[in-house]
DNA sequence: CTGAAAGCGCTAACAG
DNA sequence: CTGTTAGCGCTTTCAG
């Protein structure tokens, strides 16, 4: 089925006697454009067709600069929220003719920068980022070279990019106000020691409910750089010196997921010693005993938005497009764990 | 810091006053077998520095036919045992230089054919799939055609192709002769309907135990192409029917996500009324209560072979390797689901 | 309407 | 040791 022999667009032209030029135009749909005889497009077309001609991609990038491949750089694939994102983004993608090169960056500066230049090597045309700290100067001069970047999930301050993210300060207020609401007093809001703006602003939303209601803080900063082994750790260390707290809010799924499991293993019940809400639905969170309050961000929302305002950019010229900052709501989705 | 302006091999040669090829051999470490003056390697190496070229990937691709590209195709990225072979999977191909470019099947055979196009008009140098049905020819013909190509989680009976799986038979005979030991009679196997090896030989073994202990069989195939909504009704009402059942053996991990909530639903007492094990471990199945029984694919050593294996065939000629078919052992974790 | 020819940036024979 | 040069396969300008 499949040729063995590589054609190329000269053996096309010699096979049919007419030039490469012909050829090109007719396979870009550029014939009526070239005024070529419709008997000719024809002939050229079902020959293609026959010998099953496939033009070569390296080729077609090297001349047209365009690679038609987006850069998709996430923390980590294997997240559930960073792998249902990229899902969708992939269908969308494709559907638009554009194929999907990725990688974790495990939020890693270096080890991003060094991905950036893999990136840029292979000339993709456009990129999805959630970045780590640390990149900004490399965003930066994505962007003014005039290079299509999307951020998602986090943003820089400072630079002004395309992005999209989430109320974070908003939905941890709420979620916080919630626990408050409940009759929880000392509640305790378990992090990582980030300084990337979606975990501050989840920060900050937690301490402007508490400040509103006089109530004490409890952060518990957990370093991104470690195994679920060792945040397990850390979290029943902070829960057993801390045996006063009587709420938690986790700023993330994988901190929730961690959390459950020394929660577990110290045998504190939720929500009698223990109201529980987590960023981030999922499968496990519905099912636990009890269900667990989550903030659940639209995914579906957020990859739409995200490809969409990509491949804006790729199709407009640069000039004509400014920068667009979305933020999408959560959905605060109230289960058994957050309710005394 | 980053340069606008692109420089090529033949401009560091004009600013170098040496040619362009000289540029190339010591760029690509064949200084010495060119014998190039040390001190001219130097003057290259440090100039090339200075300015900060980057050689085109693509030109280099378009050149030597090689884009250091591997092509990643797995059923659905967002599932988390693909996601987490996948993530294993793209470090250690950063680390010898490869990049992943990857899709999702959906495991539609239509869409999988299409993008085996895409990724051979790109030229990817070498393939992991993870296989729908009825792509043999096309997996055929890559092999024939001398490309690497490493087929994982299940593999094509009748053609011959490096392949890492697990022993899917045994793995499922064990788990369901755990529930006969401990009691349990009638015994569901709740999978999908395909003919993909990995799920016939998990019901092979399903079939095998019961058969050995004359046990009546419970299957229920589920068709892969709907929502866990759908999916979710349809065990709901297999287990209305079968209200004499004692035991349920999830064929994947989402069945078996879909079926607890399906059993919440019916708010049937696990393993009292119904004895469960799940097909793939993770977070969730720890942490229900009561836990669940799971058979855990050993997700590393799946990635470390599947991606040793490809290396491998891209570093040496064809003819020197031969076909891999790696059988891994799953790993029984026994909870509380499955004693009754 | 069609063809010749000039590159895109790189590699590697081949010739000094 | 180093330079010239011919492509890899495609697009596109410019001339018919």
């Amino acid at each position: 089925m499949i040729l063995k022999k590589k054609l190329s667009i000269v053996d096309l032209a010699k096979q049919l006697n007419i030039s490469p030029t012909t050829v090109s135009f007719v396979l870009n749909g550029r014939a009526k454009e070239k005024r070529i005889s419709d008997d000719l497009v024809e002939r050229v077309l079902k020959h293609v067709e026959e010998v099953g001609y496939k033009p070569n991609a390296l080729a077609q990038s090297l001349r047209t600069g365009k690679t038609k491949i987006i850069g998709l750089m996430v923390e980590d694939i294997s997240d559930p929220f960073f792998s249902s994102v990229a899902r969708l983004i992939e269908e969308k993608a494709y559907k638009s003719g554009y194929k999907i090169l990725y990688c974790s960056t495990d939020n890693n500066t270096e080890k991003t920068k060094d991905l950036l230049d893999v990136f840029r090597d292979r000339q993709v045309d456009g990129y999805i980022i959630s970045p780590p700290e640390g990149i900004e100067d490399e965003v930066s001069s994505l962007v003014n070279g005039g290079i299509p970047v999307v951020l998602f999930d986090r943003y820089f301050a400072e630079i002004t990019t395309d992005h999209v993210v989430i109320n974070n300060e908003e939905s941890s207020y709420n979620a916080v106000v919630g626990l408050i609401n409940s009759g929880c007093k000392e509640i305790a809001f378990i992090t990582l020691d980030s300084l990337q703006s979606q975990m501050q602003d989840r920060l900050k939303g937690y301490e402007r409910a508490l400040n509103e209601h006089s109530l004490n803080h409890h952060v518990k900063e957990i370093s991104f750089f470690q195994d679920s082994e060792n945040i397990i750790k850390h979290i029943t260390n902070f829960l057993t010196r801390k045996d006063n707290l009587d709420a938690i809010l986790f700023a993330t799924n994988y901190l929730g997921v961690s959390g459950l499991k020394a929660i577990k293993a110290l045998d504190l019940k939720i929500p009698e010693d223990l109201a529980i809400i987590s960023f981030d639905d999922y499968s496990l969170f519905e099912l636990h005993s009890p269900s667990i309050t989550a903030i659940a961000q639209p995914i579906e929302e957020i990859a739409e938005k995200v490809i969409t305002i990509l491949l804006n950019k790729l199709n407009l010229p640069a000039k004509y497009k400014k920068n667009q900052a979305i933020v999408l709501s959560t959905n605060l989705i109230l289960r058994n764990s957050s309710v005394k």
